[in-house]
DNA sequence: CAATAAAAAGATAAAAAACTCTTTTTATTC
DNA sequence: GAATAAAAAGAGTTTTTTATCTTTTTATTG
């Protein structure tokens, strides 16, 4: 559904919010290992994320990356759009770059109900939502 | 959501599907023309969809690919599995392996019926569904 | 049976995505 | 203010996906 970009972003995203508490910066190296994500490709993503203000990072000794309540907000969506774009608006199931309802591909009216849910999904869920389910203890990052 | 490979290979199944009464074979060519895929790219897919039985063909002068009244039940599911195999089936919306029921990843529940409903729709929807509807005139597999 | 038209097979090329390595900049701390 | 630790930036590599080109096989038809 996403890119393997996309999916780490979001990861990454979830877990520097579960470990940034007071103050406390993550750096690049610890969200790869966290998440199960290469490192130096985590860090090219964390780059991308923090030039498009979706995390907060401060270089130097003792510097990383870290969020404030408003980046908590931060929705699926917005992640998804910083990375992978509007794919997910645009999508047809055929491909078809003109597909819509004046002009279907003939899967668009079964697609379109599924399309809005996954919509949804997206917008509605915030890192916020997530970070409090990891502390529950019974959501998972990583494999094993 | 599917590769290129399978957006071509589903569309290519119900173009032949439309175009193939009684007798008639359809070239690679006008296959790639008819739903606006490289020539040659789709000649390799008609291959594999071949090999895997889900359609017909014949070589020589008038040879060409067609289908049977048998390969017009195919689901798009079918040509899903044969061309991208069960990543559908398996997909986790962060790409964990391990993720299910007793396993989830954070966003494990609020997907899990969208996907429930992305399987019903590849499995429901069969070749000679969309034949029928494009027949219609209402519903198109080019842009424009 | 020769010419031909089509799919099948094989090999190669181009583009995109995923991933790695090196250098530079910036802030911290001793 | 020198040493250091971290992100930022830049350049490069590998793998996968998408696409093209060439040769071979098979069937048809005159």
């Amino acid at each position: 559904m996403f890119s393997k970009s996309c999916e780490y972003a979001i990861k990454a995203m979830i877990f520097v919010a579960q470990k940034s508490e007071e103050g406390t910066r993550i750096g690049a190296k610890e969200i790869a290992n966290g998440i199960d994500a290469p490192e130096h490709f985590t860090a090219k993503i964390m780059q991308d994320l923090s030039k498009k203000k979706l995390v907060h990072s401060i270089k130097g000794p003792n510097g990383g990356f870290f969020m404030d309540e408003k980046d908590l907000k931060t929705s699926i969506a917005d992640i998804v759009m910083a990375i992978d774009g509007d794919n997910m608006y645009m999508d047809c199931v055929l491909g078809l770059k003109a597909c819509s309802e004046k002009n279907p591909c003939p899967i668009h009216n079964e697609y379109k109900e599924i399309k809005k849910n996954l919509i949804k999904m997206i917008e509605n869920n915030t890192i916020a939502d997530f970070k409090e389910k990891l502390d529950s203890g019974k959501f998972f990052l990583k494999n094993t």
